[in-house]
DNA sequence: GGTCGAACCGTGAACGTTCACGGAACTGAT
DNA sequence: ATCAGTTCCGTGAACGTTCACGGTTCGACC
């Protein structure tokens, strides 16, 4: 008997049993039609032999299943991990799949990952990706010339190659956030960002100042990394560099964890001092004395926005929309907890 | 020409181009020996059809993928998402992928789930299952008369269908703890468990104190749900009940955060009157005032054991090893932060 | 005009499983 | 002994894609 090296299949447990594929197939699976006698021998043979059978061959042959990836640049962000708890239940809701990539810091291996990710997946969710995970994707992906594998892209940079984004209607909450702010009789509002790169939520703060004739243009913060030690950082930052700072908007909830600790290890009073406030409004934001203000993103939401985005580009339905990448826009709503 | 209703296959494209299906393959997959005008033809074709090659066929015929599926309780529990996160790239060290389940609390939706995901996956890993997610599982998958899906389980409840297991090895750990805060002269130490179920933390709690003489075994606090809020309802309910607790060991770090803020929002100082230390060193330690002192679990070593399960159990030698179900021990540092 | 090589394209077969169908063997009653 | 009815089992075909091979066409060159 020649040694099998590769994995052993349906026709090798149907010899050794001394039967066919498809009592095996009745056997293993619990269907009727099968002696007893008959299904313990297949039974026991594909024991011995540790059959397991070919997924993607049942696949085939039973019908379709749509995996979604779910693209993150570290997981260990709460918000990506409340975003992917959403979306593998609103998946789920469909009887889709979703597959976990998380791309982490290093590029090269970025890249090996997202390649074996997207060839076993029938569309792409990215998310945050201000370290540049498009451009880890595979170039057969990005470029599209035959088949164009959905991308949509929450609340990351634009891309031609997009077929759909989800996006965060960030002007509208950030005015609320700095209204209120500004009722309180805060004057000087800083805000600490997390990269040097494009951001709206720094322009859109900025533009802000403009309009209302306050200060802060030049108080520049830059965390760095998004970690409660980079906000933390910032934070000092901040007060060596600029006196009379009365409030803080940050670019997420976690820096601003951190910079809620540094303020109040270097004494300021939070919020009598100094106001805070974060994006995002996650539970992390519970942790904290006093907790976190937070301009808090409806995961839910964002996730049902972006099946239903992957749903409609997948849809068999010829598309004279070709490139017409659609395109959602979710609200943040001001949550008052202690900070501001 | 009839209305295909389905999805569209490669024949379907050759056909409206006036090819053959190889020709498209080669077109499809920027493969040579395509003359360019044949290539536009039949990408255009594709593109009218919204042809997308079927991954489970091209799967089949390309060679085999392991998919492990990830079964989580809840996600947003960052323990879980950095334990993801580690296992996601682990899996894709090996080109593996990982299917994401997060089965949350309802029930019912998370039989679902499970069903879809074990028909799609070669080997599932749990973890945490303090509700019982592994009764949630498919009959058939759990029975396993024909064949065993490799179930490896992280830190739950033992059961005989389990395949492996990787446990952390926790009465090192906490005696640690335990000794540490004796040393500093802390007499009267409480546990706060999550459930009221049978837990080895708490019992390997409560044997120390038996065994070093110490009071507290009467102190039984369970807070409910393993979260921020509920660590801190907990630990009110502790200092309304208990006079002159002077430390507090907490099932997890999240609970241990709510344990945290609720004592020094009464007026305790931590550490100095009450010290408290949390299990799992996550991040999320770093978010309070102190820090959180923790026994922190290397979530890396926790991935690449669960893996290393998964990948010995799908090992195509015949087994005689039957039911020999592996088990790793990880274990625990005890990281000082300010806490205690 | 024949030969040769390149460029381009098509035809079976295969991947591993399940489905639809039909056939054999066995039972028990007429 | 015949028949019908179960019970059990096997044989092609199919799922949609790619691989290995072979064929045709075309131009160029002797």
């Amino acid at each position: 008997m020649p040694i099998r090296s590769s994995r052993s299949t349906i026709v090798d447990v149907a010899e050794l049993a001394g039967v066919s594929r498809q009592t095996v197939t009745r056997a293993l699976n619990g269907l009727a039609d099968v002696k007893p006698a008959t299904r313990e021998r297949v039974v026991a043979a594909a024991r011995t032999l540790n059959y397991r059978p070919d997924r993607a061959a049942q696949s085939l042959v039973r019908g379709r299943r749509t995996t979604i990836g779910f693209v993150v640049d570290d997981l260990t962000n709460p918000y990506f991990a409340e975003l992917g708890s959403a979306l593998s239940r609103e998946a789920a809701a469909l009887g889709w799949s979703v597959l976990l990539c998380d791309v982490g810091s290093e590029a090269d291996k970025g890249r090996a990952q997202l390649t074996t990710m997207t060839d076993a997946v029938d569309a792409v969710v990215m998310t945050g990706c201000r370290s540049d995970t498009f451009s880890m994707l595979p170039d057969e992906v990005v470029q599209g010339d035959g088949v164009r594998l959905p991308i949509v892209m929450i609340d990351g940079p634009e891309h031609p190659r997009l077929d759909a984004r989800v996006d965060l209607d960030l002007a509208p909450a950030i005015t609320a956030a700095l209204d209120h702010l500004r009722r309180d009789g805060r004057r000087a509002i800083a805000f600490i960002d997390s990269t040097e790169g494009p951001d709206d939520r720094r322009t859109i703060h900025r533009d802000y100042l403009e309009a209302h004739g306050l200060p802060g243009r030049e108080w520049p913060v830059v965390a760095g990394e998004e970690t409660i030690a980079g906000g933390a950082r910032a934070a000092d930052d901040l007060l060596a560099r600029v006196e009379g700072v009365d409030a803080v908007l940050v670019y997420n909830d976690v820096m601003a964890v951190g910079v809620l600790k540094a303020l109040t290890g270097a004494g300021r009073s939070v919020p009598s001092e100094i106001a805070v406030i974060g994006i995002d409004g996650l539970e992390l934001g519970r942790a904290t004395t006093p907790e976190l203000t937070s301009l808090a993103v409806d995961k839910g939401a964002v996730a049902r926005a972006a099946i239903a985005a992957a749903r409609s580009a997948l849809e068999p339905v010829a598309g004279a929309q070709r490139g017409g990448s659609s395109s959602a826009r979710i609200g943040l709503q001001l949550v008052l907890r202690g900070s501001a």
